[in-house]
DNA sequence: TTTCGACTTGAAAACGGTTTCACACTTGTG
DNA sequence: CACAAGTGTGAAACCGTTTTCAAGTCGAAA
């Protein structure tokens, strides 16, 4: 070293630590000329603290997706900790949540369906703090960041039965998600308990032909709520391909309100689930349990908000957003 | 430790060294029992290796990036590497390549525009291999990874041109950015020397406005090629608002082709560039460049397809994938 | 039986920091 | 001027692995 000492150019480095201006001084400039860099993973052992967070997350091809991991990413960045991206589908053996673990994160965001009970426990018996977002998990000591689902879908329900809609198809992923579940039961709440409601799975990108089908096999449906907007861009497609005018003939409502809801030739009704504000949530409730880990378990309800276009009008007189002008009832 | 030996567990789990049988089951039973997993970080700091990949990657809104992050992600993965993600945007006086080099991380894949020639030499210089792609560098040791921007939007230029596009706007983002030249002067090619065309500057978010406002004030426009889909998904839309029918008065090319192109409603003629080949060879070059570092510094370059659609339809017998029928040309 | 190698294992020194503790040195008070 | 309290610094132990080196065990060849 250029200057005096081991323990003190840590001191330098670690804030909070009291250090003569002199020697501070002489150390960081000693450093710069070496180029000399903490080396985090040397901390990371001795401090039993790695600043980092994993973050357990399957597909990105839905940008809502997308969005949520730029944000967590910018976000944790901002309170100085990093983001380890690790896939879901990380084969049965080892769950992702495990190799998260090796790396000593400091705490695991999960998304949606890829942590199990087994995992979570694991990790709270380590003290590891787990947040979960998209769904909730009771009974496991893991807080949870979700959109309020039922809401948003039962004001989708709502709309559609004030706009006169009885026959319904509620369009949801192949893939059985918790999601997908909670804004089913809200569109069935919001629809009321006559009308008649068939579900529908399908992939996102094969929405279009699952709707020609089911659209063409039973014509009296005047309206398709779709878990998510992927999935409803398909069924305004297949409306249009069949002739079926939107809204007169077919509302259609999706979720999430992607940037490509508010597209001129989709003007998709959707609910707005703000990717930041989740992430804000996330973020904040891990930071907070870091530093006290004995606080009580949550579970944030975000509100999810109607955003009513084209496909599903608002009615005059009826709550949220009116971005399109009001709808002509049908 | 339920066995024996502190030197002996690490070689258990060191794939590779020999133990005998009878102590390796006892090791593995007692790690099994206490839940024992090696700390990656322990041994990083022994090997000197952490099998941590940094990537610095900006905004994610574009579905190409936010793919090419999935991609990516996956395939190192699966190679027993570990995705670290360092927001590009990381605040001035500490770039966010250098927090990467702070972990000690094997390589670094960045993100077009987001890399310094200095940190890249500081990078090389400390034997970190350095992957960018979406763009080159020359003279800096850096393996670049990119799409054959001139070559994909040439095509487009050509296209244009034998379609009797004159006049043309070439449509690109605000901040200037390598692949967006290469896409400019490969147009420009394409459409040949007699051609005028204007440059024309917007964010996708805004890229409506912006065309609404270049092709009022310049009716002879038949043609606008912008610098991704995003851009162009805004240029049909204004092109619709201002009742100028696509492709017959005005013919739209984007560059990506993303899934969104391929909606009836845009049916987007575009040039593929398929993220799935961009991460794999980026992968594939990291790994072969960390356990050979002397290898020759390569530029790969991905070829881009034409891919016609209703916005700027192929002309019978002209080159490029044919998706919707062959167009009309004009 | 001795000798030589092949294998397996343990001891100990890294890796690059943090942190506790003690020591010297200021400084403020009676 | 002595004494307590407070400050800045160094010595050394430690974080949990890997790795080199030497020692020990065993079987086979001489």
């Amino acid at each position: 070293m250029a200057g005096v000492s081991p323990a003190t150019v840590s001191r330098v480095f670690a804030s909070g630590s009291s250090v003569s201006p002199a020697v501070d001084g002489k150390v960081r400039a000693a450093a710069n000329e070496l180029g000399y860099r903490p080396s985090v993973m040397a901390r990371s052992l001795a401090r039993a603290r790695t600043d980092l967070v994993a973050l357990v997350v399957g597909r990105l091809n839905n940008p809502f997706d997308a969005q949520l991991v730029e944000e967590l990413s910018e976000i944790l960045d901002a309170r100085g900790k990093r983001l380890l991206v690790v896939p879901a589908d990380h084969g049965e053996n080892d769950p992702a949540a495990l190799v998260a673990l090796d790396y000593q994160v400091d705490g695991i965001i999960v998304a949606a369906g890829h942590l199990s009970k087994a995992s979570a426990e694991r990790f709270l018996q380590l003290g590891v703090p787990v947040i979960l977002y998209g769904r909730e998990m009771h009974a496991a000591g893991v807080d949870c960041v979700v959109a309020d689902n039922v809401s948003g879908a039962r004001q989708v329900g709502a709309l559609f039965r004030r706009s006169g809609v009885r026959n319904a198809i509620f369009l949801r992923h192949k893939r059985r998600t918790f999601s997908d579940d909670e804004r089913g039961t809200g569109f069935r709440e919001g629809m009321g308990p006559d009308a008649t409601i068939r579900e529908l799975q399908s992939s996102s990108a094969g929405s279009r032909d699952a709707a020609m089908a089911a659209l063409s096999e039973w014509p009296s449906v005047t309206g398709v709520f779709c878990a998510n907007d992927l999935l409803a861009f398909g069924v305004v497609e297949a409306a249009v391909q069949l002739g079926l005018k939107v809204p007169d003939r077919l509302r259609v409502a999706g979720f999430d309100d992607i940037d490509m809801a508010a597209s001129p030739f989709y003007d998709l009704t959707s609910v707005r689930q703000p990717p930041g504000e989740i992430a804000s949530w996330v973020v904040e409730r891990l930071l907070e349990r870091l530093e006290s880990p004995g606080l009580a378990v949550t579970t944030q309800r975000l509100p999810a908000r109607l955003v009513p276009r084209r496909t599903a009008p608002a009615l005059p007189g009826f709550g949220g957003l009116c971005v399109s002008g009001p709808g002509n009832g049908e």
